[in-house]
DNA sequence: CCCTGATTCGC
DNA sequence: GCGAATCAGG
């Protein structure tokens, strides 16, 4: 594989996307991330500044947060299909990468996670009256369930998800579901999830809370 | 161990 | 110019 034109206006838009390295190179294929970087370099568009540090980081296991307690599953293998359905299309068009990396995890980082207990089951989805696509969806926790600050966060983590297919999924990638799956906008966050977990660091906050949290937001 | 980008240097 | 190997770091 060589740099084409096109080859290298792809690294250039994904890269000043904020995509990491190994993103663009497993996009492009036949190159590794290795070769991206070298090329980004020579380019000199090394400076990705201004406005876009997207790429997800990788977070590593946060030491001081959740000490030896795991946070109860609120619904781990029941899908969000639709949080909120009048929400029309996550399609995030060709705007501005507009990004704010701090404003962006601002939950994640403001539950410490106590002793969890027994989780209980997921309850049923509350009566909406809207079911896209004629098929009953899966259990999901309820919007009142989840803190707002939390749900922006996801609504903003969606905006940037891989939006992968069913086959894309790999060990290492978030396996939340966005969308329908009745319909044609359905896919898979896809960025990369907590080792270990199913699930990128804002689905992981939705998808396993405290007991205690749960209780005091239920009404 | 997973990942990130940066740098070096033989090709 | 290219990119594997390596480095430094989260």
């Amino acid at each position: 594989m060589s740099w084409t034109d096109e080859r290298v206006e792809l690294l250039k838009k994904m890269w000043t996307e904020g995509q990491s390295a190994s993103q663009i190179a497993k996009e492009l294929g036949g190159v590794t991330r290795n070769a991206v970087i070298g090329k980004v370099h020579r380019l000199g568009l090394s400076n990705r500044v201004e406005g876009a540090p997207a790429a997800a980081p990788a977070a590593s296991p946060a030491p001081s947060a959740r000490p030896a307690a795991e946070p109860s599953p609120v619904a781990p293998a029941a899908a969000p299909a639709a949080m909120n359905a009048p929400r029309p299309e996550p399609e995030p068009a060709e705007t501005e990468p507009e990004l704010e990396p701090a404003a962006a995890r601002p939950a994640a980082a403001a539950r410490p996670a106590p002793a969890p207990q027994p989780a209980a089951p997921a309850p049923a989805m509350r009566k909406t009256g809207i079911v896209p696509a004629g098929q009953p969806l899966p259990p999901q926790p309820s919007l009142n369930e989840i803190s707002p600050e939390t749900l922006a966060s996801v609504r903003e983590v969606e905006k940037r998800s891989r939006k992968i297919s069913l086959m894309e999924l790999t060990e290492r990638t978030c396996k939340w579901p966005i969308g329908d799956p009745a319909t044609d906008h359905f896919y898979f966050c896809g960025l990369p999830s907590q080792p270990g977990k199913p699930y990128c660091e804002a689905h992981v906050s939705v998808a396993f809370q405290p007991m205690s949290a749960r209780r005091d937001r239920r009404r």
